[in-house]
DNA sequence: ATATGTGCAAATTCTTTGCATTAGA
DNA sequence: TCTAATGCAAAGAATTTGCACATAT
């Protein structure tokens, strides 16, 4: 039962980044990739903190490995707009998006995108560069069950 | 030389649907409602706060008039995923985005939206209630010539 | 050996809350 | 009048930063 195509190979090769980018493996930094490749998540960073062997390390270091990874492009930071950030594992190939439920917080990914229409758009429009967000909300079907549609909600 | 269709129209419907709520008509109110109904946007709350007659309100009051504002849908809020809201009229009838420079941190608004295709896939999916959030970003054409095409950016 | 990474504490930033005072309806 | 709105100060929450110590290469 794997969770992943590959996730002990994409292991490997985020970990060979990190030292072609000049940073040290540590083991921090280790099981965090452990777990993103892992899980798709995405985990906030207490999540991940969370999940870690319990004196692992420090929720600050957290912070700083993910925003190593993020900078070499080897996570991607997802913006729910709750307050805080969630960071998953980026494959760099399957372009995807979220659904998050408004209820239990549960996220699937949806495995489709439809912004390149409007990416192109704004290309000519004069932007260089261009990239974009999109999450999906929603209540999921467990929660429609548990508790009456109400909340016609944000 | 008018911003919108009706930005006077929008104010006074606006302050209508204050009143009809229950809400009070105060001068802080009015004010941020004449901004916003003047001007596109988005603001952050500060941005408005700064544009607002100097002795206006306190930043708090606009925080929570814009709170009220958005319970009723008068306004929007949106997220660009760098720390603070920005807030817009909702004229409820243009559904449209925005493509944020990344240098200049300039708005623009694009009056087209393909992500119904995704929620209807959400919809199958077993979701309630779906809605989403889509925004682009790049780099503006002043700012490409500025400082030349670096930064392959975020 | 030595620069990079880490822990701990404190700072930051944006937003919200508590409470006494002011002012709409 | 009488409840809702405001100001000020302080609380909160998530994330970042400073600095001495620890550790990967």
């Amino acid at each position: 039962m794997h969770a992943h195509p590959s996730a002990e190979a994409s292991l490997q090769q985020a970990l060979a980044a990190l030292t072609s980018h000049g940073f040290r493996l540590t083991k921090p930094r280790t099981a965090i990739l452990e777990i993103l490749t892992r899980e798709h998540g995405p985990f906030s960073a207490e999540d991940l903190h969370g999940r870690l062997e319990p004196k692992m390390c420090d929720l600050v270091t957290v912070y700083r490995s993910l925003a190593a990874m993020e900078e070499i492009a080897l996570v991607r930071r997802c913006d729910f707009g709750d307050g805080s950030y969630r960071y998953e594992f980026n494959t760099g190939d399957d372009h995807h998006h979220h659904v998050i439920c408004r209820v239990c917080k549960g996220v699937e990914t949806v495995h489709l995108c439809v912004a390149d229409t409007l990416e192109r758009l704004v290309r000519q429009m004069g932007y260089a560069n261009v990239s974009h967000t999109l999450e999906l909300f929603g209540v999921c079907q467990n929660c429609q069950k548990t508790s009456p549609p109400r909340d016609p909600g944000k």
